[in-house]
DNA sequence: AAGGCAGTTCCAAATTTCGGAACCTTGTCC
DNA sequence: GGACAAGGTTCCGAAATTTGGAACTGCCTT
Protein backbone atom coordinates (compact mmCIF):
# COMPACT_ATOMS: atom_id res chain seq x y z
CA UNK A 1 0.00 0.00 0.00
CA UNK A 2 1.53 3.26 -1.24
CA UNK A 3 1.92 6.38 0.89
CA UNK A 4 -0.63 7.85 -1.38
CA UNK A 5 -3.24 5.31 -0.77
CA UNK A 6 -2.92 5.81 2.71
CA UNK A 7 -3.32 9.36 2.16
CA UNK A 8 -6.39 9.15 0.37
CA UNK A 9 -7.99 6.31 2.26
CA UNK A 10 -7.64 9.18 5.32
CA UNK A 11 -8.97 12.03 3.11
CA UNK A 12 -11.98 10.30 2.08
CA UNK A 13 -13.30 9.57 5.94
CA UNK A 14 -14.15 13.30 5.54
CA UNK A 15 -17.51 14.28 4.78
CA UNK A 16 -20.49 16.69 5.10
CA UNK A 17 -21.40 14.14 8.29
CA UNK A 18 -17.64 14.29 9.36
CA UNK A 19 -16.63 17.41 8.07
CA UNK A 20 -13.75 16.86 11.07
CA UNK A 21 -11.97 13.99 12.79
CA UNK A 22 -9.73 13.48 16.04
CA UNK A 23 -6.79 11.49 15.91
CA UNK A 24 -8.48 8.72 17.40
CA UNK A 25 -11.21 8.96 14.78
CA UNK A 26 -8.91 8.66 11.95
CA UNK A 27 -7.31 5.03 13.58
CA UNK A 28 -10.63 3.67 14.13
CA UNK A 29 -11.86 4.38 10.86
CA UNK A 30 -8.85 3.53 8.99
CA UNK A 31 -7.71 0.43 10.96
CA UNK A 32 -3.99 1.92 10.94
CA UNK A 33 -1.60 1.68 14.10
CA UNK A 34 -0.72 4.63 16.37
CA UNK A 35 2.67 5.14 14.62
CA UNK A 36 1.46 5.44 11.24
CA UNK A 37 -1.90 7.19 11.83
CA UNK A 38 0.10 9.92 14.01
CA UNK A 39 3.25 10.00 10.51
CA UNK A 40 0.19 10.34 7.60
CA UNK A 41 -1.32 12.85 9.56
CA UNK A 42 1.36 15.10 9.72
CA UNK A 43 2.41 14.66 6.49
CA UNK A 44 -0.93 15.60 5.10
CA UNK A 45 -0.92 18.77 7.52
CA UNK A 46 2.40 19.99 6.49
CA UNK A 47 1.65 19.96 2.76
CA UNK A 48 -1.67 21.56 3.20
CA UNK A 49 -4.27 19.02 2.50
CA UNK A 50 -5.33 18.71 5.63
CA UNK A 51 -5.40 21.49 8.77
CA UNK A 52 -5.75 21.15 12.17
CA UNK A 53 -7.56 22.88 15.06
CA UNK A 54 -5.30 24.53 17.28
CA UNK A 55 -7.95 24.50 19.83
CA UNK A 56 -9.73 21.12 19.38
CA UNK A 57 -6.59 19.20 17.76
CA UNK A 58 -9.27 18.29 15.34
CA UNK A 59 -8.05 17.34 11.54
CA UNK A 60 -10.02 18.95 8.99
CA UNK A 61 -9.56 19.13 5.04
CA UNK A 62 -6.63 22.10 4.26
CA UNK A 63 -6.38 25.16 2.66
CA UNK A 64 -4.85 23.28 -0.36
CA UNK A 65 -7.90 21.46 -0.91
CA UNK A 66 -9.79 24.11 -0.95
CA UNK A 67 -7.55 25.98 -3.70
CA UNK A 68 -7.84 23.18 -5.87
CA UNK A 69 -11.36 22.91 -5.61
CA UNK A 70 -12.51 26.53 -6.51
CA UNK A 71 -10.15 25.08 -9.70
CA UNK A 72 -12.57 21.88 -10.53
CA UNK A 73 -14.11 21.91 -13.74
CA UNK A 74 -13.81 25.97 -12.81
CA UNK A 75 -14.39 26.51 -16.53
CA UNK A 76 -16.51 23.33 -17.73
CA UNK A 77 -18.32 24.35 -21.21
CA UNK A 78 -21.19 21.50 -20.84
CA UNK A 79 -21.72 22.02 -16.45
CA UNK A 80 -21.95 26.58 -17.44
CA UNK A 81 -24.21 25.78 -20.41
CA UNK A 82 -26.47 23.79 -18.74
CA UNK A 83 -26.46 25.78 -15.41
CA UNK A 84 -27.37 28.91 -17.73
CA UNK A 85 -30.52 27.37 -18.94
CA UNK A 86 -30.89 25.74 -15.31
CA UNK A 87 -31.00 29.22 -14.34
CA UNK A 88 -34.24 30.15 -16.54
CA UNK A 89 -36.24 26.94 -15.80
CA UNK A 90 -35.82 28.07 -11.91
CA UNK A 91 -36.95 31.28 -12.24
CA UNK A 92 -39.79 30.89 -14.31
CA UNK A 93 -40.95 27.67 -11.82
CA UNK A 94 -39.42 29.23 -8.43
CA UNK A 95 -37.89 25.57 -7.99
CA UNK A 96 -34.67 24.73 -6.84
CA UNK A 97 -32.14 23.29 -9.59
CA UNK A 98 -28.97 20.50 -9.36
CA UNK A 99 -26.19 19.98 -11.20
CA UNK A 100 -24.11 16.65 -10.07
CA UNK A 101 -22.10 14.22 -11.67
CA UNK A 102 -21.66 10.05 -11.38
CA UNK A 103 -18.60 8.97 -8.87
CA UNK A 104 -19.49 4.81 -8.89
CA UNK A 105 -23.50 4.45 -7.60
CA UNK A 106 -22.89 7.78 -5.95
CA UNK A 107 -23.38 11.02 -6.81
CA UNK A 108 -21.95 14.40 -6.04
CA UNK A 109 -23.91 18.03 -6.37
CA UNK A 110 -21.57 20.22 -8.48
CA UNK A 111 -24.24 23.15 -8.45
CA UNK A 112 -27.26 24.33 -7.27
CA UNK A 113 -29.41 27.24 -8.24
CA UNK A 114 -31.87 28.01 -5.31
CA UNK A 115 -35.66 28.61 -6.27
CA UNK A 116 -37.78 31.61 -5.22
CA UNK A 117 -39.93 29.33 -3.47
CA UNK A 118 -39.24 28.07 0.22
CA UNK A 119 -37.71 25.12 0.20
CA UNK A 120 -34.77 24.37 2.87
CA UNK A 121 -31.15 23.45 0.09
CA UNK A 122 -30.39 20.55 2.19
CA UNK A 123 -27.47 19.13 -0.32
CA UNK A 124 -25.17 22.12 -1.27
CA UNK A 125 -22.18 21.69 -3.82
CA UNK A 126 -20.14 18.76 -2.74
CA UNK A 127 -23.13 16.63 -1.44
CA UNK A 128 -22.48 12.96 -2.03
CA UNK A 129 -25.77 10.75 -2.51
CA UNK A 130 -26.62 7.16 -3.45
CA UNK A 131 -27.47 7.74 -7.44
CA UNK A 132 -30.06 4.84 -7.21
CA UNK A 133 -31.81 7.17 -4.68
CA UNK A 134 -32.18 10.59 -6.79
CA UNK A 135 -33.98 11.14 -10.10
CA UNK A 136 -31.11 12.85 -12.32
CA UNK A 137 -28.90 9.82 -10.11
CA UNK A 138 -31.39 6.72 -11.64
CA UNK A 139 -31.31 9.00 -15.12
CA UNK A 140 -27.49 9.01 -15.19
CA UNK A 141 -27.34 5.05 -14.04
CA UNK A 142 -30.20 4.99 -17.16
CA UNK A 143 -27.67 6.16 -19.91
CA UNK A 144 -25.13 3.10 -18.87
CA UNK A 145 -25.25 -0.62 -19.86
CA UNK A 146 -26.50 -3.07 -17.33
CA UNK A 147 -23.26 -4.73 -17.03
CA UNK A 148 -21.66 -1.60 -15.98
CA UNK A 149 -24.36 -0.35 -13.61
CA UNK A 150 -23.86 -4.31 -11.79
CA UNK A 151 -20.42 -3.34 -11.80
CA UNK A 152 -20.82 -0.19 -10.09
CA UNK A 153 -23.68 -1.13 -7.14
CA UNK A 154 -21.81 -2.54 -4.33
CA UNK A 155 -22.37 -6.10 -3.78
CA UNK A 156 -24.21 -5.83 -0.76
CA UNK A 157 -27.31 -3.49 -2.46
CA UNK A 158 -27.57 -0.26 -0.21
CA UNK A 159 -30.18 0.31 1.98
CA UNK A 160 -32.07 3.32 0.86
CA UNK A 161 -35.21 5.16 1.59
CA UNK A 162 -38.59 3.76 1.27
CA UNK A 163 -39.73 4.74 -2.15
CA UNK A 164 -36.21 3.85 -4.53
CA UNK A 165 -35.36 0.68 -6.00
CA UNK A 166 -34.86 -1.67 -2.62
CA UNK A 167 -33.27 -4.49 -5.02
CA UNK A 168 -31.21 -4.61 -7.57
CA UNK A 169 -33.91 -6.07 -9.90
CA UNK A 170 -36.45 -3.16 -8.89
CA UNK A 171 -33.38 -0.77 -9.94
CA UNK A 172 -33.32 -2.14 -13.45
CA UNK A 173 -37.16 -2.10 -13.50
CA UNK A 174 -36.86 1.70 -12.72
CA UNK A 175 -34.03 2.63 -15.32
CA UNK A 176 -35.71 0.50 -18.30
CA UNK A 177 -38.84 3.20 -17.75
CA UNK A 178 -36.72 5.72 -18.10
CA UNK A 179 -34.86 4.82 -20.60
CA UNK A 180 -38.56 3.96 -22.57
CA UNK A 181 -40.19 7.26 -20.88
CA UNK A 182 -37.21 9.40 -20.78
CA UNK A 183 -38.51 10.88 -17.75
CA UNK A 184 -36.84 10.43 -14.42
CA UNK A 185 -39.05 11.46 -11.40
CA UNK A 186 -38.33 11.07 -7.44
CA UNK A 187 -40.83 11.66 -4.43
CA UNK A 188 -40.56 11.15 -0.95
CA UNK A 189 -36.76 9.54 -1.04
CA UNK A 190 -33.61 10.76 0.49
CA UNK A 191 -35.37 13.12 1.65
CA UNK A 192 -39.59 13.31 2.88
CA UNK A 193 -41.61 15.64 1.47
CA UNK A 194 -39.58 16.44 -1.49
CA UNK A 195 -39.80 15.48 -4.77
CA UNK A 196 -37.58 15.68 -8.20
CA UNK A 197 -37.60 15.33 -11.71
CA UNK A 198 -34.35 14.95 -13.65
CA UNK A 199 -32.38 13.88 -16.95
CA UNK A 200 -28.92 12.88 -17.84
CA UNK A 201 -26.92 15.25 -20.47
CA UNK A 202 -24.05 13.69 -22.58
CA UNK A 203 -21.38 16.11 -24.45
CA UNK A 204 -20.95 14.50 -28.12
CA UNK A 205 -17.34 15.81 -27.89
CA UNK A 206 -15.62 14.63 -24.46
CA UNK A 207 -18.19 11.84 -23.47
CA UNK A 208 -18.98 13.74 -19.95
CA UNK A 209 -21.88 13.25 -18.40
CA UNK A 210 -23.98 15.47 -15.77
CA UNK A 211 -27.27 14.60 -14.14
CA UNK A 212 -29.28 17.52 -14.50
CA UNK A 213 -32.52 18.02 -11.81
CA UNK A 214 -35.60 20.17 -10.53
CA UNK A 215 -36.72 19.99 -7.02
CA UNK A 216 -39.67 20.92 -5.22
CA UNK A 217 -41.79 20.32 -1.85
CA UNK A 218 -44.63 17.39 -2.63
CA UNK A 219 -47.25 18.59 -0.96
CA UNK A 220 -46.86 21.92 -2.11
CA UNK A 221 -47.13 21.11 -5.39
CA UNK A 222 -50.00 20.35 -7.89
CA UNK A 223 -50.12 17.57 -10.74
CA UNK A 224 -50.61 20.14 -12.91
CA UNK A 225 -47.47 22.17 -11.66
CA UNK A 226 -45.57 18.85 -11.95
CA UNK A 227 -46.80 18.14 -15.53
CA UNK A 228 -45.21 21.87 -15.75
CA UNK A 229 -41.97 20.96 -14.76
CA UNK A 230 -41.99 18.07 -17.09
CA UNK A 231 -42.97 20.16 -19.95
CA UNK A 232 -39.80 22.70 -18.66
CA UNK A 233 -37.43 20.00 -18.30
CA UNK A 234 -37.98 18.30 -22.01
CA UNK A 235 -37.68 21.82 -23.45
CA UNK A 236 -34.29 22.05 -21.89
CA UNK A 237 -33.47 18.46 -22.47
CA UNK A 238 -33.83 18.78 -26.14
CA UNK A 239 -32.36 22.48 -26.26
CA UNK A 240 -29.05 21.12 -24.02
CA UNK A 241 -28.88 18.18 -26.35
CA UNK A 242 -28.66 19.78 -29.89
CA UNK A 243 -26.27 22.26 -28.45
CA UNK A 244 -24.30 19.34 -26.83
CA UNK A 245 -24.37 17.30 -29.40
CA UNK A 246 -25.55 14.67 -26.87
CA UNK A 247 -25.32 10.86 -28.89
CA UNK A 248 -28.71 10.32 -27.22
CA UNK A 249 -29.99 8.33 -30.25
CA UNK A 250 -27.35 6.00 -30.93
CA UNK A 251 -27.13 5.46 -27.03
CA UNK A 252 -30.07 4.02 -26.69
CA UNK A 253 -30.24 1.94 -30.21
CA UNK A 254 -26.98 0.38 -28.71
CA UNK A 255 -28.48 -0.40 -25.40
CA UNK A 256 -31.72 -1.47 -26.91
CA UNK A 257 -30.58 -3.77 -29.01
CA UNK A 258 -27.98 -5.20 -26.47
CA UNK A 259 -24.79 -4.22 -28.83
CA UNK A 260 -21.67 -3.39 -26.45
CA UNK B 1 10.88 12.57 -1.71
CA UNK B 2 7.99 10.18 -0.53
CA UNK B 3 5.31 9.98 -3.06
CA UNK B 4 2.81 11.93 -1.02
CA UNK B 5 5.56 15.04 -1.36
CA UNK B 6 5.86 14.37 -5.08
CA UNK B 7 2.02 14.44 -5.34
CA UNK B 8 1.79 17.68 -3.98
CA UNK B 9 4.40 19.16 -6.38
CA UNK B 10 1.78 18.05 -8.85
CA UNK B 11 -1.30 19.74 -7.17
CA UNK B 12 1.08 22.83 -6.74
CA UNK B 13 1.30 22.88 -10.18
CA UNK B 14 -2.20 24.12 -10.41
CA UNK B 15 -3.31 27.41 -10.11
CA UNK B 16 -6.18 29.96 -11.42
CA UNK B 17 -3.96 30.87 -14.11
CA UNK B 18 -3.42 27.66 -14.94
CA UNK B 19 -6.18 25.36 -14.25
CA UNK B 20 -5.61 22.22 -15.91
CA UNK B 21 -2.29 21.03 -17.34
CA UNK B 22 -0.97 18.62 -20.37
CA UNK B 23 1.53 15.33 -19.57
CA UNK B 24 3.92 17.81 -20.76
CA UNK B 25 3.37 20.82 -18.45
CA UNK B 26 3.61 18.56 -15.38
CA UNK B 27 6.89 16.92 -16.46
CA UNK B 28 8.41 20.40 -17.52
CA UNK B 29 7.16 22.04 -14.12
CA UNK B 30 7.82 19.19 -11.92
CA UNK B 31 11.02 18.37 -13.26
CA UNK B 32 10.53 14.36 -13.53
CA UNK B 33 10.96 12.00 -16.32
CA UNK B 34 8.49 10.30 -17.84
CA UNK B 35 7.76 7.34 -16.32
CA UNK B 36 7.56 8.76 -12.74
CA UNK B 37 5.36 11.38 -14.18
CA UNK B 38 3.36 8.95 -15.85
CA UNK B 39 2.74 6.44 -12.56
CA UNK B 40 2.21 9.59 -10.38
CA UNK B 41 -0.82 11.14 -12.46
CA UNK B 42 -2.36 8.03 -13.06
CA UNK B 43 -2.31 7.33 -9.11
CA UNK B 44 -3.85 11.09 -8.77
CA UNK B 45 -6.28 10.41 -11.15
CA UNK B 46 -7.27 7.03 -9.69
CA UNK B 47 -7.99 8.37 -6.38
CA UNK B 48 -9.92 11.38 -7.72
CA UNK B 49 -7.68 14.12 -7.05
CA UNK B 50 -7.03 14.71 -10.35
CA UNK B 51 -9.38 13.89 -13.38
CA UNK B 52 -8.39 14.16 -17.35
CA UNK B 53 -10.61 15.39 -19.89
CA UNK B 54 -11.09 12.80 -22.09
CA UNK B 55 -11.12 15.26 -25.38
CA UNK B 56 -8.12 17.01 -24.52
CA UNK B 57 -5.82 14.76 -22.46
CA UNK B 58 -5.50 17.23 -20.03
CA UNK B 59 -5.38 17.06 -15.91
CA UNK B 60 -7.47 19.36 -13.57
CA UNK B 61 -8.51 18.75 -10.07
CA UNK B 62 -10.62 16.13 -9.52
CA UNK B 63 -14.05 15.32 -8.05
CA UNK B 64 -12.62 14.33 -4.62
CA UNK B 65 -10.90 18.31 -4.20
CA UNK B 66 -13.94 19.76 -4.86
CA UNK B 67 -15.38 17.66 -1.97
CA UNK B 68 -12.54 18.52 0.42
CA UNK B 69 -12.71 22.10 -0.46
CA UNK B 70 -16.45 22.34 0.04
CA UNK B 71 -15.49 20.70 3.33
CA UNK B 72 -13.10 23.08 4.29
CA UNK B 73 -15.68 25.91 4.80
CA UNK B 74 -16.99 24.05 7.73
CA UNK B 75 -14.32 25.80 9.60
CA UNK B 76 -16.27 29.19 9.93
CA UNK B 77 -16.20 30.50 13.34
CA UNK B 78 -13.73 33.33 13.22
CA UNK B 79 -14.44 33.29 8.88
CA UNK B 80 -18.57 33.68 9.37
CA UNK B 81 -17.81 36.08 12.06
CA UNK B 82 -15.63 38.53 10.14
CA UNK B 83 -17.62 38.62 6.69
CA UNK B 84 -20.72 39.14 8.89
CA UNK B 85 -19.32 42.25 9.83
CA UNK B 86 -17.29 42.53 6.64
CA UNK B 87 -20.56 42.28 4.77
CA UNK B 88 -22.32 45.64 6.80
CA UNK B 89 -19.05 47.68 5.70
CA UNK B 90 -19.43 46.84 2.32
CA UNK B 91 -23.22 47.87 2.20
CA UNK B 92 -22.54 51.13 3.46
CA UNK B 93 -19.57 52.02 1.65
CA UNK B 94 -20.45 50.14 -1.73
CA UNK B 95 -17.00 48.62 -2.08
CA UNK B 96 -15.69 44.95 -2.03
CA UNK B 97 -14.27 43.09 0.88
CA UNK B 98 -11.83 40.58 1.21
CA UNK B 99 -11.28 37.90 3.45
CA UNK B 100 -7.76 36.04 3.28
CA UNK B 101 -5.11 33.38 5.13
CA UNK B 102 -1.50 34.02 5.25
CA UNK B 103 0.26 30.46 3.40
CA UNK B 104 4.03 31.13 3.54
CA UNK B 105 4.88 34.46 2.33
CA UNK B 106 1.59 34.46 -0.03
CA UNK B 107 -2.38 34.56 0.88
CA UNK B 108 -4.98 32.86 -0.46
CA UNK B 109 -8.11 34.40 -0.92
CA UNK B 110 -11.24 33.18 1.35
CA UNK B 111 -14.65 35.40 0.94
CA UNK B 112 -15.26 38.15 -1.26
CA UNK B 113 -18.25 40.49 -0.73
CA UNK B 114 -18.89 42.39 -3.76
CA UNK B 115 -19.30 45.95 -3.30
CA UNK B 116 -22.41 47.77 -5.22
CA UNK B 117 -19.52 50.44 -7.07
CA UNK B 118 -19.28 48.86 -10.20
CA UNK B 119 -15.35 47.09 -9.72
CA UNK B 120 -14.54 43.75 -11.46
CA UNK B 121 -14.10 41.09 -8.95
CA UNK B 122 -9.94 39.81 -9.98
CA UNK B 123 -9.15 37.77 -6.82
CA UNK B 124 -11.98 35.50 -6.81
CA UNK B 125 -11.73 32.74 -3.61
CA UNK B 126 -9.01 30.45 -4.12
CA UNK B 127 -6.82 32.91 -5.81
CA UNK B 128 -3.42 33.00 -4.29
CA UNK B 129 -0.89 36.43 -4.36
CA UNK B 130 2.04 37.61 -2.40
CA UNK B 131 0.96 38.82 0.50
CA UNK B 132 4.11 41.46 0.66
CA UNK B 133 1.77 43.40 -2.16
CA UNK B 134 -1.83 43.69 -0.63
CA UNK B 135 -2.63 45.94 2.55
CA UNK B 136 -4.31 43.06 4.33
CA UNK B 137 -1.10 40.41 3.28
CA UNK B 138 0.85 43.20 4.73
CA UNK B 139 -1.31 43.79 8.00
CA UNK B 140 -0.92 39.94 8.55
CA UNK B 141 3.05 39.97 8.15
CA UNK B 142 2.80 42.60 10.65
CA UNK B 143 1.57 40.25 13.42
CA UNK B 144 4.59 38.41 12.72
CA UNK B 145 8.18 38.93 14.19
CA UNK B 146 10.44 39.84 11.69
CA UNK B 147 12.63 36.28 12.30
CA UNK B 148 9.76 34.36 11.14
CA UNK B 149 8.94 37.02 8.34
CA UNK B 150 12.56 36.19 7.13
CA UNK B 151 12.05 32.33 7.37
CA UNK B 152 8.97 33.08 5.00
CA UNK B 153 10.28 35.57 2.40
CA UNK B 154 11.75 33.46 -0.41
CA UNK B 155 16.07 33.87 -0.52
CA UNK B 156 15.52 36.17 -3.93
CA UNK B 157 13.33 38.42 -3.17
CA UNK B 158 10.09 37.97 -5.56
CA UNK B 159 9.75 40.85 -8.21
CA UNK B 160 6.58 43.03 -7.06
CA UNK B 161 4.24 45.90 -8.49
CA UNK B 162 5.78 49.23 -8.99
CA UNK B 163 4.25 50.22 -5.58
CA UNK B 164 5.08 47.27 -3.28
CA UNK B 165 8.13 47.32 -1.18
CA UNK B 166 10.98 45.84 -3.19
CA UNK B 167 13.49 44.69 -0.87
CA UNK B 168 12.90 42.93 2.32
CA UNK B 169 14.21 46.49 4.20
CA UNK B 170 11.70 48.34 2.64
CA UNK B 171 9.13 45.44 3.38
CA UNK B 172 10.06 46.11 6.96
CA UNK B 173 10.10 49.60 6.99
CA UNK B 174 6.44 49.19 5.76
CA UNK B 175 5.67 46.37 8.34
CA UNK B 176 6.74 48.74 11.08
CA UNK B 177 4.67 51.73 9.63
CA UNK B 178 1.58 49.13 10.08
CA UNK B 179 2.71 48.25 13.63
CA UNK B 180 3.10 51.72 14.43
CA UNK B 181 -0.17 53.31 13.20
CA UNK B 182 -2.26 50.16 13.24
CA UNK B 183 -2.86 50.93 9.56
CA UNK B 184 -2.32 49.61 5.99
CA UNK B 185 -2.89 50.73 3.21
CA UNK B 186 -1.95 49.75 -0.75
CA UNK B 187 -2.64 51.53 -4.04
CA UNK B 188 -1.61 50.75 -7.29
CA UNK B 189 0.04 47.93 -6.51
CA UNK B 190 -1.19 44.26 -7.96
CA UNK B 191 -4.20 45.99 -9.93
CA UNK B 192 -3.70 49.32 -11.36
CA UNK B 193 -6.13 52.03 -10.24
CA UNK B 194 -7.42 49.78 -6.83
CA UNK B 195 -6.16 50.76 -3.66
CA UNK B 196 -7.08 48.92 -0.45
CA UNK B 197 -7.18 49.16 3.03
CA UNK B 198 -6.81 46.42 5.73
CA UNK B 199 -5.95 45.04 9.04
CA UNK B 200 -5.18 41.41 10.09
CA UNK B 201 -7.50 39.83 13.19
CA UNK B 202 -6.24 36.72 15.36
CA UNK B 203 -8.59 34.61 17.34
CA UNK B 204 -7.11 34.61 21.16
CA UNK B 205 -8.58 31.18 21.19
CA UNK B 206 -7.52 29.39 18.45
CA UNK B 207 -4.58 31.34 17.33
CA UNK B 208 -5.13 31.53 13.25
CA UNK B 209 -5.18 34.72 12.15
CA UNK B 210 -7.05 35.93 8.93
CA UNK B 211 -6.68 39.34 7.11
CA UNK B 212 -9.57 41.56 6.04
CA UNK B 213 -9.44 44.61 3.20
CA UNK B 214 -12.04 46.78 1.29
CA UNK B 215 -10.79 47.29 -1.45
CA UNK B 216 -11.74 50.34 -4.26
CA UNK B 217 -11.04 52.59 -7.39
CA UNK B 218 -8.29 55.19 -6.54
CA UNK B 219 -9.55 57.36 -9.46
CA UNK B 220 -12.99 56.99 -8.43
CA UNK B 221 -12.64 57.71 -4.63
CA UNK B 222 -11.92 60.89 -2.45
CA UNK B 223 -9.37 61.17 -0.04
CA UNK B 224 -12.53 62.04 2.43
CA UNK B 225 -14.40 58.54 1.15
CA UNK B 226 -10.82 56.85 1.87
CA UNK B 227 -10.91 58.66 5.63
CA UNK B 228 -14.55 57.00 5.71
CA UNK B 229 -13.18 53.54 5.16
CA UNK B 230 -10.46 53.99 7.52
CA UNK B 231 -13.13 54.83 10.40
CA UNK B 232 -15.37 52.03 8.93
CA UNK B 233 -12.02 49.21 9.17
CA UNK B 234 -11.20 50.72 12.68
CA UNK B 235 -14.91 50.34 14.54
CA UNK B 236 -14.83 46.78 12.89
CA UNK B 237 -11.66 45.99 13.97
CA UNK B 238 -12.35 47.14 16.95
CA UNK B 239 -15.55 45.42 17.25
CA UNK B 240 -13.97 41.92 15.62
CA UNK B 241 -10.52 41.77 18.41
CA UNK B 242 -13.42 41.91 21.42
CA UNK B 243 -15.22 39.48 19.84
CA UNK B 244 -12.53 37.25 19.10
CA UNK B 245 -10.33 37.85 21.86
CA UNK B 246 -7.45 39.20 19.72
CA UNK B 247 -4.09 39.34 21.54
CA UNK B 248 -3.67 42.62 19.79
CA UNK B 249 -1.95 44.61 22.38
CA UNK B 250 0.52 41.97 23.95
CA UNK B 251 1.50 40.77 20.66
CA UNK B 252 2.55 43.99 19.53
CA UNK B 253 4.44 44.20 23.21
CA UNK B 254 6.66 40.83 22.85
CA UNK B 255 7.44 42.02 19.11
CA UNK B 256 8.40 45.73 20.48
CA UNK B 257 10.29 43.97 23.49
CA UNK B 258 11.65 41.40 21.34
CA UNK B 259 10.48 38.85 23.42
CA UNK B 260 10.07 35.63 21.48
C1' DA C 1 -1.84 9.80 41.60
C1' DA C 2 -3.80 7.37 37.87
C1' DG C 3 -5.46 7.14 33.39
C1' DG C 4 -6.61 8.66 28.83
C1' DC C 5 -5.62 11.17 24.69
C1' DA C 6 -2.61 12.61 21.28
C1' DG C 7 1.34 12.15 19.79
C1' DT C 8 6.60 11.18 18.95
C1' DT C 9 10.73 8.45 18.37
C1' DC C 10 13.31 4.17 17.48
C1' DC C 11 14.60 0.36 14.65
C1' DA C 12 15.30 -3.55 11.43
C1' DA C 13 12.44 -5.76 8.00
C1' DA C 14 9.44 -5.34 4.15
C1' DT C 15 7.68 -2.74 0.58
C1' DT C 16 7.78 1.08 -2.76
C1' DT C 17 9.69 4.16 -5.61
C1' DC C 18 13.13 5.68 -8.99
C1' DG C 19 14.66 6.58 -13.56
C1' DG C 20 16.52 5.07 -18.07
C1' DA C 21 15.31 2.63 -22.01
C1' DA C 22 12.37 0.33 -25.03
C1' DC C 23 7.78 -0.09 -26.63
C1' DC C 24 2.93 1.18 -27.82
C1' DT C 25 -1.16 3.99 -29.70
C1' DT C 26 -3.36 8.07 -31.75
C1' DG C 27 -3.61 11.88 -34.36
C1' DT C 28 -1.48 14.97 -37.73
C1' DC C 29 1.29 16.47 -41.44
C1' DC C 30 3.39 15.88 -45.90
C1' DG D 1 1.15 5.65 -46.79
C1' DG D 2 5.00 6.88 -43.96
C1' DA D 3 7.17 9.87 -40.67
C1' DC D 4 6.81 12.25 -36.62
C1' DA D 5 5.22 13.95 -32.15
C1' DA D 6 2.55 13.61 -28.09
C1' DG D 7 1.23 11.04 -24.47
C1' DG D 8 1.70 7.28 -22.38
C1' DT D 9 3.00 2.22 -20.51
C1' DT D 10 6.05 -1.47 -19.07
C1' DC D 11 10.37 -3.45 -17.31
C1' DC D 12 13.99 -3.95 -14.04
C1' DG D 13 17.50 -3.87 -10.23
C1' DA D 14 19.21 -0.41 -7.02
C1' DA D 15 17.97 2.89 -3.65
C1' DA D 16 14.89 5.00 -0.65
C1' DT D 17 10.82 4.97 2.04
C1' DT D 18 7.34 2.94 4.81
C1' DT D 19 5.85 -0.20 8.34
C1' DG D 20 4.30 -1.44 12.96
C1' DG D 21 5.32 -2.69 17.76
C1' DA D 22 7.06 -0.81 21.79
C1' DA D 23 8.66 2.54 24.76
C1' DC D 24 8.38 7.37 26.00
C1' DT D 25 6.26 12.44 26.44
C1' DG D 26 3.24 16.11 27.58
C1' DC D 27 -1.17 17.67 28.89
C1' DC D 28 -5.63 17.43 30.89
C1' DT D 29 -9.25 15.34 33.67
C1' DT D 30 -10.91 12.60 37.26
Amino acid sequence: MSALTNAIEILRCFSSARPDLSFADVMALTGKPKSSTSRLLRSLRDCGLLEQDPHTRRYRPGLLTFELGRLHRAHDDLISMAERELREVCARTGHTGYIAVLDGYEQVVLRIVPGSNPLRVVNPPGQRTPALATSNGRAMLARLSDDDIRARVPATYPKLPRNSPQNFKQLITRLDEIRRTGVSEAADESIEGVGSQGFALKSGETGEMIGIAVSYSVQATTAAERANVRRELAAMAAKLRRLTGDPLDQDTARIQTGTR
